[in-house]
DNA sequence: CCCGCTGTGATTTTT
DNA sequence: TCACAGCGGG
């Protein structure tokens, strides 16, 4: 047992031996425990300390946003105590927890129990597809509208439309109909599901219950309305002792009330859980004392939330600069110059610094002006491996072999590679699929449908079930290797072949096949360490929890970090540059008309809050946006600053005046010198 | 089947 | 401006 009490400071060690009943944590940025190790340090601590009190590890349940920070948190974990007790130890996301009940009995809510995970993707399809087939003519909805209008209904419990008459209520209640269909359940539908069987099934209630007696939660305050009930359902007993539930946050750093995330869980969390332990954590282990006032100040102004006063041992530190910058390119040189600079002058690394703005177009004029320098840098977010073509198109394969019912995911595969099933023929089968109210699969099989297409397209049709139905017997034959029949199920599609077809050229031919390869060495992976066959595999992919080794690894190299204020969240770097703080951006438009200003006042403060040494913001007069030049005018959030702690500088016109002191003349002649280059 | 034209619209994205 | 989706022509 290496797990130290003492390392931890009096609020931390209080919050982690307090054991039993509710208990708050209100974690400011950075007052985890030693540098660099958040507050997640304080949730291992108290679980280690549990442990060492003889509480059973099969009862406790760590519940996080994010698979990275459940990994982070269980490698920690195993770094503490027995690496054996500590498997014993469920971390998980709310999403992979409700998975996991789900799949033991979600029977009772009439879906079959090997359901597949829809992706966004496969939920925007399917979407669009109905919005196509409600619609009355000169009736408009935009999939993507509806889409999130349907999540946050779902966020929100409802799991029916309020009102069926209007077209997003229909659209709404046949996405719903359509996915019990095919068997089929979206991210929201693990939550607002797996909620459902608690609330109205209680021995699937009280087996749950009865299994968790200790519950913590990270991040509360990014809770929905779903994730608080599922906490509820868990933590509190029918006996009504109180129940024994842990949870750490910061309402100053909500910034996802746009996805359904509820402030209030956290700034209301006595209304859930009544007369708990409350324990602020303010002493910040990041940051100098400038940033951190600088933070204080501006999160101050907003009014809903917990007073809180962090502070730190690490001295005043330097002013925060801020920067003004004549247009967005003057800004990106200006901070590709000064990282260059400071890079040599001050012998730092690149991936000392980082560089935050609001939304991932401000990126490219940066990235531009570091490419031109030769900075190395990283970007956070693009692309996932999992939006691949190649990638998704072998998941679909899978799922079929394991859900033929699965429509969607049938249909991806159904002419991919081409095998004699027509547009008109695969129309015909879903026509009749909705006549009948049936899958697709089983209306392939139909005679009736055999009479309807051509001897051919029926041949067609014919081989096809029989290959999925013979795949599917494989892969569910007991003690089989699973890894070898999806292995062989996919050589034997001729998947490959139409692969390499479609790709233009040799070099993305290579690059698909790969990524073919990756996920079948993905699963083989997985079966070494799981049981639960490729069922498991794809339900991991569906929730994103197996790494993307692939490219993620290639650039792993050193560079300055860009990225978005959100997913800036929880990192921290020595000297942070925050760019456009300019209204319109920061806050962003939209903010206004939705009344989010405060989440816009909380995204900043977590973006000052990233810095350890210094912190540079940086606002233009123009900007280019949408085509033309803007003229932009400075954030409304800057006169909340200390103007004591800021340090104003005119690119304008330091870039022109001379500059007298002579320290002073050198460094800034040495600036000129690298801007006209 | 694939290319290029045109129109549109433009935050943030843990699962 | 620029990225993209949707569509019509070759």
């Amino acid at each position: 047992m290496s797990f130290r009490l003492f390392d931890l400071n009096d609020p931390q060690r209080h919050a982690a031996t307090t054991i039993d009943g509710p208990l708050l944590i209100l974690a400011g940025a950075g007052t985890g425990a030693g540098a660099g190790t958040g507050k997640t340090r304080v949730i291992t601590v108290r679980i280690a300390y549990m442990l060492a009190q003889k509480i059973d590890p099969n009862s406790i349940l760590a519940v996080t946003f994010t698979n990275k920070a459940a990994n982070e948190m269980r490698e920690r974990l195993a770094g503490m105590v027995d690496p054996e007790v500590a498997k014993k130890v469920t971390m998980s996301t709310f999403h992979a927890l409700c998975v996991r009940i789900l799949r033991t009995d979600i029977e009772k809510l009439g879906y079959k129990k090997n359901f597949t995970i829809y992706d966004e993707g496969e939920q925007s399809g399917l979407i669009k597809k109905i919005i196509t087939k409600t619609a009355a003519i000169g009736e408009k909805l935009e999939p993507n509208l509806a889409k999130s209008l349907i999540s946050k209904a779902k966020n929100n419990g409802w799991s029916a439309p309020q009102d069926e008459k209007t077209l997003l209520g229909s659209v709404f209640a046949r996405y719903q109909a359509a996915l019990k269909q095919l068997n089929a359940v979206d991210f929201d539908d693990l939550l607002l599901l797996g909620v459902k069987l608690l609330a109205e099934h209680p021995d699937v209630r009280e087996r749950w219950r009865n299994r968790f007696r200790y519950i913590m939660v990270d991040e509360f305050q990014d809770t929905n309305r779903l994730q608080l009930e599922m906490v509820s359902y868990l933590a509190n007993r029918d006996d009504g002792t109180a129940p024994n539930v842990a949870v750490v946050g910061d309402d100053d750093q909500s910034i996802y009330g746009w996805r359904g995330a509820e402030v209030s869980n956290i700034l209301e969390f006595e209304a859930h859980f009544p007369d708990p332990t409350v324990v602020k954590l303010e002493q910040n282990y990041r940051s100098t004392n400038a940033i951190l006032n600088t933070a204080n100040a501006l999160i101050k102004n907003n009014p809903r939330r917990r007073p809180k006063k962090l502070w730190s041992g690490k001295g005043d530190g330097d002013k925060i600069r801020l920067v003004q910058a004549p247009d967005d390119r003057q800004e990106a040189e200006f901070i590709a110059n000064e990282i260059a600079r400071r890079k040599s002058d001050e012998t730092l690394q690149f991936d000392h610094f980082a560089i935050l703005f609001r939304m991932n177009a401000q990126s490219r004029l940066l990235e531009e002006a570091l490419r031109e320098r030769q900075i190395p840098y990283k970007i956070v977010g693009g692309k996932s491996f999992f939006d691949r073509r190649e990638v998704k198109d072998v998941l679909a394969y899978a799922a079929c072999t394991l859900n033929a019912d699965d429509d969607v995911s049938l249909l991806r595969i159904i002419n991919t590679p081409p095998r004699g099933i027509s547009e008109t023929t695969v129309e015909r089968a879903l026509e009749l699929s909705i006549k009948r109210n049936c899958s697709l699969f089983q209306a392939l099989q139909s005679p009736e449908l055999r009479k309807t297409v051509t001897p051919r397209a029926a041949n067609a049709i014919a081989e096809f079930v029989a290959q999925l139905d013979r795949w599917e017997t494989k892969i569910n034959e007991p003690l089989v290797d699973q890894v070898a029949v999806f292995r062989s199920l996919i050589d034997e599609s001729g998947y490959y072949a139409d692969l390499r077809r479609s790709c233009k050229t040799p070099d993305e031919a290579l690059k698909r096949e790969s990524g073919v390869r990756d996920v079948i060495e993905g699963f083989d992976r997985f079966a070494q360490h799981s049981s639960e066959g490729l069922r498991g595999y794809l339900d991991a992919m569906a929730l994103r929890q197996e790494k993307e080794d692939d490219d993620k690894d290639k650039e792993q190299g050193s560079g300055v970090m860009l990225i978005t204020l959100h997913a800036s969240k929880g990192l921290e770097f020595p000297h942070c540059y925050l760019v456009g703080l300019e209204e319109g951006i920061l806050p962003h438009d939209r903010s206004k008309v939705e009344g989010s200003m405060d989440e816009e006042r909380r995204l900043l403060y977590v973006g000052i809050t990233r810095a350890q040494k210094t912190l540079t913001m940086t606002y233009c007069f123009n900007r280019f946006r949408y085509g033309g030049v803007v003229p932009c005018t400075p954030s409304c959030f800057i006169k909340e600053l200390d103007p004591e702690l800021i340090e104003r500088i005119d690119l304008k016109k330091m870039l022109n005046t001379p500059v007298e002191a002579p320290a002073a003349k050198s460094r800034f002649a040495a600036m000129r010198a690298l801007l006209e280059k």
